[in-house]
DNA sequence: GAAGTGACCGCAAACGTTTGCGACAACATT
DNA sequence: AATGTTGTCGCAAACGTTTGCGGTCACTTC
């Protein structure tokens, strides 16, 4: 049997209440007593039982978290952040998947809902349309903190990475090197992060004093991106950007593949969370998108909802670029 | 405020109980009297108070899980498919991160206990020493998995990728290619894993029919590992045998930059979870130790546990070679 | 010597569920 | 007409806490 108070109660011959009131340093109760219901506490090894001190005090100091799926290198880095700074402020982290799939993630909001989490943190699904599910959480006074993959509309918290100032910032380091042809390798095409970056990468790009040649594709997988790497390489383009660590990878292998000397023969610039880049030799220039951050400005915008905040937050990491030699 | 049972009782001038009893779909209760509640719930946006539920029914259908930290390419591939797993049946999961520290960790183990989970999955801390807090729960009936890093006492529930087996797979690899000098990388020499593939490795090579040259060394990093590469490379050994990710990242490093050719001027093997072998080319033939298949194998051995198994539980992954063009 | 003052502690209600048991109809069986 | 039977439903206790309020005792105070 688990020790409860009232079996500690029983043993010291005292009342529920006045061990309970011991335990919590209370201070209508007697040193005496508190050393004594102390001791017997940690020898029988009494641990509070939090479905019932959240059930009685109506906070669980617990979160959820809806991602797609953990085993991502941008979302892991992400919910190690989360994770620790709440764990620092003593709550827990409730972490399911959604698989991508937008039933299961309704069905999680509502597990969330259920547990009564104190907040949810939520990274969309990329088929996800209806957000109902999500702003019923609000009529019961559940804050949600959407990251990374946020809903369109404005009336809800979200934090992202800086799609537009990251694309700026890829695209002026090309220009300042001075590059003529370009190949830039985006996403899937319906994603938001996608159109974002697209937008920002070739606008920043055509609105240069210089003579850019611009090819543009879009590959929604690290496979694609090689075939379109392989394919368009016979224009001779003197530098790929690559909108993210998966398209990164594709290109690498083609350029693996065929031996060509970065960056003298060709420069590769990406937008990374950090850790792919560096795995190559020489290890790539990036724009950080860091997951760490994105993960600490989601919780601080929880916490800023938690107390009490009153504007619906929507905001963005910063980004910087990191040199490798690729460029 | 809330949906609560009290509530739909109140507003439908049934009692609790016959509110309860109607939303399990109870014989008692009338179709009639089902259907209304149903509908009252609905339009209330009722949801139990999972709390509640389990201060009552002593089964919270939680498990709890603690990782170093879950950004970590094995890990999070580990933690995804317990998780999946998890809510296949219905469980959720909560993921503490210990960050490698003893002490956070132990306070995790501690908020499992408090939270009364079913069940708890653990990866300990390199530098954890003492696992009473472990034990205790054992007295409590909360079942402990322990997985890929492990306790060496033999009372308790373990599963593992199989060391031994995977780095005898790779040896046999290399020496059924015919090679002659092999340069042997391993990690810190501390860890249970190392010792265990240091010594399956060496002796498979030694105990060959054919005539091998064997170079190993320790890293404890990535970029020790590279350092130990270059050092080592003045041997010309024909192959490299990376004993993990980690080592493979600072070994491919050195390789590109020599421009070094694989697997003509030099072969590589690697043991992995699967991810960065494919990040090259060619491709790294690696023996693979799947983070899904170690998650799946801690999530089933969990549930023998729940449903009475007696015995503790000792066991490892399959490897399997993935033939890549590296060697 | 009655009243006031602290220090210390217990009673009991409440949080939202689940569930054994009993209550009360209506109706069929002797 | 007394007894069973069946279909519905409510009472109340219990799970393990927290906490407002009131109680008791010893001790001071005028």
């Amino acid at each position: 049997m688990t020790t409860t108070l009232k079996k500690l109660a029983e043993v010291s011959g005292l009342s529920i209440s006045t061990v309970s009131r011991a335990l919590k340093n209370h201070p209508d109760i007697s040193e005496k007593t508190k050393a004594l219901v102390v001791e017997l506490a940690s020898v029988l090894d009494y641990e509070p039982d939090a479905n019932a001190v959240h059930l009685r005090t109506k906070d669980n100091h617990l979160f959820g978290l809806i991602v797609p799926s953990v085993s991502n290198f941008f979302y892991d880095s992400c919910i190690s952040a989360i994770e620790k700074e709440s764990r620092k402020n003593n709550y827990s982290l409730m972490i399911l998947q959604s698989g991508d799939n937008p039933d299961i993630e309704l069905n999680n909001v509502r597990l969330c809902r259920q547990n009564r989490v104190s907040g949810l943190f939520a990274c969309l699904s990329s088929s996800t349309e209806n957000i109902d599910g999500f702003l019923k959480l609000k009529e019961v006074d559940i804050p949600v903190i959407f990251f990374d993959k946020v809903p369109e509309r404005t009336d809800c918290h979200k934090v992202c990475v800086a799609d537009t100032a990251s694309a700026t910032i890829a695209a002026n380091a090309i220009i300042s090197k001075r590059k003529k042809r370009i190949l830039a390798l985006f996403g899937n095409e319906q994603l938001l992060i996608t159109k974002k970056r697209y937008k920002a990468f070739t606008e920043t790009i055509q609105h240069s004093q210089e003579q850019i040649q611009l090819i543009t594709a879009s590959a929604s997988s690290d496979v694609e991106a090689e075939l379109l790497t392989k394919k368009n390489l016979d224009q001779h383009p003197d530098t790929i950007f690559c909108m993210s660590d998966e398209i990164l990878t594709g290109v690498m292998k083609v350029l693996q593949h065929l031996r060509l000397k970065v960056p003298e023969e060709i420069a590769v610039i990406a937008i990374s969370n950090g850790f792919i880049p560096t795995l190559y030799y020489p290890q790539i220039t990036y724009v950080e998108t860091s997951g760490v951050k994105l993960g600490q400005l989601a919780f601080s915008s929880m916490m800023t909802c938690l107390s009490g905040g009153t504007f619906t937050q929507d905001l963005t990491t910063e980004s910087v670029l990191i040199e490798g030699g690729s460029l």
